[in-house]
DNA sequence: ATCTATTTATAATA
DNA sequence: TTATTATAAATAGAT
């Protein structure tokens, strides 16, 4: 109907196809209208083209979310609520897991222990003694890294600033120099003591004491992630 | 477009009405799919007769649920919609919660410790040596109070003996009596010195071993709640 | 259902 | 977009 005959396929021109689908849209409403009068019947349309815009059509005297309905309860199976119960099992299901989480934690935390039995808990202080003892060396390991680290520093900053010195010397008064109160560049492997982490050469001259890092002795909320140990609500799932 | 032209108003014979009903629905049913197809678009068609029959045409590659959804989200409100959305927001948090927990478990248990900080670590370290106290006491007063029932039934057990004995002994041949080995009722206390549990009384004679509970010393899958330590999946939320 | 005279929709074009 | 118009398509009424 129109002025060559066409082949229903995809229209590739962008323009062409949107035109189409203008007046395409316009028939088809016009259709759905004239079966609505004619023969008395309801129908819903909705539409959306390639680019996203969307039409409907819907009978007069109704709205299709009534047809939509009326709709679901002829084909009997309700989509919806078959989605929606389906999210509804996942939501207790995890919270279900969540809660288990939340038991966990608080037995690991030494709370909520009354439920357990004798091997439970042997097999809990285990499990948490073998914890202690990673975390231990973990930490261990993360203080005498810093201690590398922080001995590094110092050695690159002493002999700097013994460069200075000697560029200063060459140049001006010596009397203006700093004076080099350290033992040498030897001796900053102090806190490495203090655990079995892979602590470097050893050495002797002035010791770094623990009190360096600004051990907090009051267990003051640590953070993990930005999350203090135990800060969950740890009451619901 | 028939041999006459007829006026847009209800059919009034029915039989005419379902013809034409017939004919007109698979009209539209026609260039919808033709429209679905020149126009790359989704068509979604839902239509009652006035007679109850209920026809849909969907454009394929979808499903009406599906159109009608992004109707929904198309014009905005829906009940629905919000509901749903509600939901999965409640379902991403409860995944973000649980992978949070599932991260703290594994750092309770001594995993995954590299992306902690000094300050973190001794917190964790503090906090779980906590636990273990706790866990190791209540341990201590579990084993004691079985300790405490077992020595009880052991108790009664031995007076139920000793009373069939008495009885036995008055109305047959004494020799036909069952001896009494024990050192009499009173010393079933061992395994409380185990630990720091609440003992009861204290008592001499045979001492009860750790052997009596039969402990495994391979530490086999412990049950919390018939949920093994650690068996969580905790690679995702 | 099937057939066609006619009306209607629309493809190409401006 | 909107209008025109030659033609294809849909369909009212008859069979």
């Amino acid at each position: 109907m129109g002025r060559g005959k066409i082949e229903i396929k995809r229209i590739e021109n962008a323009t062409n196809r949107q035109v189409t689908y203008s007046k395409r849209r316009t028939g088809i409403m016009k259709k759905a209208r004239e079966l609505t009068v004619l023969c008395d019947a309801q129908v819903a349309i909705i539409m959306f083209s390639s680019t996203g815009k969307y039409h409907e059509f819907c009978s007069p005297g109704t709205d299709i979310k009534t047809i939509f309905d009326r709709y679901q309860q002829a084909i009997g199976t309700s989509l919806w609520n078959e989605q929606y119960e389906n999210m509804q099992r996942t939501l207790s299901h995890l919270k279900d897991i969540n809660r288990n989480l939340r038991t966990e934690i608080r037995q690991r935390m030494g709370e909520d222990l009354d439920s357990l039995e004798f091997d439970d808990l042997r097999g809990l202080e285990q499990n948490v003694d073998a914890a202690l003892k990673e975390v231990r060396h973990r930490k261990y390991h993360v203080i005498s890294t810093q201690t590398e680290t922080y001995k590094k520093k110092v050695k690159h900053s002493y002999e700097a600033y013994k460069n200075l010195q000697q560029e200063l010397g060459m140049r001006e008064d010596p009397a203006f120099g700093f004076v080099d109160n350290t033992g040498g560049a030897g001796g900053w492997d102090g806190a490495v003591a203090l655990g079995g982490g892979g602590g470097g050469g050893g050495g002797s001259g002035s010791t770094v004491t623990a009190d360096m890092y600004a051990f907090r002795v009051v267990p003051s909320q640590p953070n993990l992630h930005g999350m203090a140990y135990g800060s969950h609500d740890l009451r619901l799932g």
